[in-house]
This record gives structure tokens, sequence and C-alpha cells, in this order.
DNA sequence: CCAAAAGTGTTGGTTTTACACCCATGG
DNA sequence: CCATGGGTGTAAAACCAACACTTTTGG
């Protein structure tokens, strides 16, 4: 049986100290006027990962981000007109790149991640699934860092970490455990931005190091 | 672009103490004669996991057995006939209920999950992203009671660990983690067989006991 | 009585949690 | 000098790793 096969990314991002994911509004039927996950069709010539990469750079203008296969969706009914399976992905951009995503030519905005609005199709299914992908990584793999831009201090990692899992975490035992990974560098700046002691800079050393 | 899609389904039981896979070999080109891993299209009025329970029916004989979507390989050139994705499964049998499976028309085997044969296709990236996968979930998930009949021995239990491992483990240690899950019930039965103490028996215990 | 696998506790080291005060700066 | 967030150590509890002998049975 032939189908037509799309992907479609959940990209998130942290704004204020939340997790937000980018949502677009559909201009077309079915579902015309709701807002859905970006995505698209699976072109003749190239890889899954490709396409959305692809669909990811024409949504928010960023490449070279992190970028995971999620889960792929294929109940017979999940689109109204035809056969439609689409692969998922999740994509996390930083903070300092995100506020340029979202502003091309269809609508398209930031929401909560934990409280999103209601979404065409399946893609409610899919964002859970994200949600849930992306808590459950954090704990045993660096995504977190892919969320915050080349420099930051670790009270800005503590908040990614705390806007995830949804809690909040013990300051110094969080400091003592995020540096003992051996994934972060000291950078020779710091970051003064008001009355008040400034904060050293880290980066995310090179995997192996 | 329309494409075909279809489930692969990456087998695994214990046999003889060692994790294996279920292979079959294939009876027309491409990779005539080569091993592979069982599949076959999606229906067009099924879903995914739909198509993937059927084609282990077909396969194995069995149901209701542990199956988990894996990951959708879909590079354009790895069907060298027509582009074709396909969505992995990997399913859990019981040593029990293994024997009878592969025992069909077709020609079809349990080989070493560790030194498979070569595989057509890219079935033995599938392979290997199954074994990590299963690797992975071992250690805080239950599927490794899904390897075993409903009544079971510790130490044949503490075989499915290291089986799927791939290292021993000590068997006092092993004994009061895993009883401590409160995932096992003893039975009222003992195993009897042979010139030594019994062992006691155990169940699966449902899961929020 | 012997061979075979079943069963059972303790100790030392490591990891995790809980918790409160001083520091550096800008205004 | 004060308000603000940055930065630091310690003690108790939980968890993990290493390790050897006794028990029950069939033949």
């Amino acid at each position: 049986m032939d189908v037509r096969v799309t992907v479609d990314i959940v990209i998130f991002t942290i704004l204020k100290g939340r997790l937000k994911v980018l949502l677009i509004r559909r201009g077309i039927p079915p579902f015309k006027g709701e807002w859905a996950i970006p995505g698209g069709f699976v072109l003749e010539s190239e890889s899954l990962d490709q396409a959305a990469r692809r669909e990811l750079a024409e949504e928010t203008g960023v490449t070279d981000v992190f970028l995971e296969q999620l889960y792929t969706f294929g109940d017979p009914d999940r689109d109204p007109r035809a056969r439609v399976i689409t692969v998922s992905y999740y994509a996390l951009i930083t903070s300092d790149r995100a506020l340029n995503a979202g502003t091309d030519a269809a609508e398209a905005r930031w929401f909560s991640a934990d409280r999103p609005p209601r979404l065409a199709f399946d893609h409610s299914s899919i964002l859970r699934t994200a949600r849930r992908r992306l808590e459950g990584k954090l704990e045993y793999t660096d995504v977190g860092f892919q969320l915050l831009p080349p420099a930051f201090t670790l009270t800005e990692l503590q908040g990614v970490y705390e806007a995830i899992l949804g809690r909040e975490l013990d300051k110094r035992n969080f400091r003592r455990k995020i540096l003992q990974t051996g994934l972060l560098v000291e950078l020779s700046e710091k970051k003064r931005i008001g009355p008040q002691r400034p904060a050293q800079l880290y980066g995310f050393s090179p995997r192996s190091a």
C-alpha cells in the first residue's frame, strides 16, 4: 500500500524560564485555524532526518541544532483526507535563537509546553510523547545544554532543568553534580547584569573530553 | 510523495541462556538467500501497531506479547527497488513459546543476537538499534520479565539479565534488588529438576501492586 | 555420602539529600 | 548601605559492590 509520509517537528526552547513549543496556525482545512506542530512531506530524494532538518530550517531559520527522531504515528484515520503517517522529531533550540523563529509569513507562536492549546490531528499525542522523552533524557544525557547559548551561567542551566522537570532543584547539589560530569568548562568571562555579584560563565565542553 | 511502508519486527527470546533473534531467509530478490528481519507491508486499514502484531503472529504464531515501536528507517536508497520506509518494532517472547516459532514454511531460525549473520537491507542497523534499546530498558523497566514463562526461578531471571547485559551479576545483589522492586510474587510451588535443592518459583505481579 | 544448584548477611565505599550563610556588585 | 542573585560545605541516609558458606535434594 502506498501512503504519504510527513515529518513533524516538536521544537522546544526556553523563554523566560519556561519550556516552550513552537506551533503554527493552519491556514487550510482540515483543522483550519487550529494550532499544529510544524512539519511537511518527505521529498523523493531525501532521508527522514534530512526532511526534518529541512522543515526545521524552513520554519525557524536555524540549522545545526539538536534534532532526534521521536516516534512514528500512523493510525489509519489520523488524517481525514488520506492515509498519512508521520515520523515525528523533536528539536531543541537555544533561547537566543528562538526569538527569530515564528516571525515568518505563516502565523507561528511559542506556547507553554505544559499547557498547549487544542491541537490539530493527533498532535497532542505527539507533543506529550516529546515532552516525556525530553524529561527522560534530561537526566542521563546532555540535552539540557542544547537549550542554552554557548556561554551560560549555572543558574541559567539550573533554570533549564527546573523548567523541564517542573520542580525546583537544590542549588548546591545541582552545581556539584553538573560540574562533576566534566562536561562544562569555566570560561574566562563573567556575566555582570545588575546590582549583584557577577556570575561565572561556562561553556559546553566537547564530548569525549 | 507516496512511499511504501513496512513494519519490521526484531523478535528476541532467550534460548539456552543466550539472547536470540529470529531471522528468515529471503526467497526472492533483492538479497535473495540472505537473512533478514521478518516484516511486511502495512495494510490499508490497519494501524502500525496492528500491522506489527499481525506480522508477528504470522511469523511466530504468538499473540499477547511485549511489542514496542523502535525507530523508523527511511533512507532513500535502503531498498533498491523503490522508496520504502520501515517502522521497526521489537518483540520479546518467552522461551517456552519460542520453540514453535521458526518452524513454518519459510525458512526461519534463531540466531545469536550478538553475532548475527550478514543481513539484507539495513537490517543490521535495525538489529543493533533493538539490541541497544533492550539493554537500556532492562534496568529501568520490567522488560526482562517478558522473556520468561509465567512461573520462573530467580536463577532463570538472573540468566535473562546476564544474557542481555553480556556480563555476570552477583547472585545475592541481584536477588535483593529484584525482590525489593515488589514486582515479583512468590508462588506456592517449587521447581524440582534434579539432584539439588528445589527452587522457589516466582510470578510477575500485576503492575501497580 | 556426594554432586549440584538454591539460598542467605555484612561491611566499606559511594552517592544522594537536606540544609543556611557569606560574597560581590550597582545604585 | 542595601538589595540582588552568586557562590560555598557538611552530616545523615540510602544505595551499591564485593565477598563465602550452608541447605536441600536425587541418585
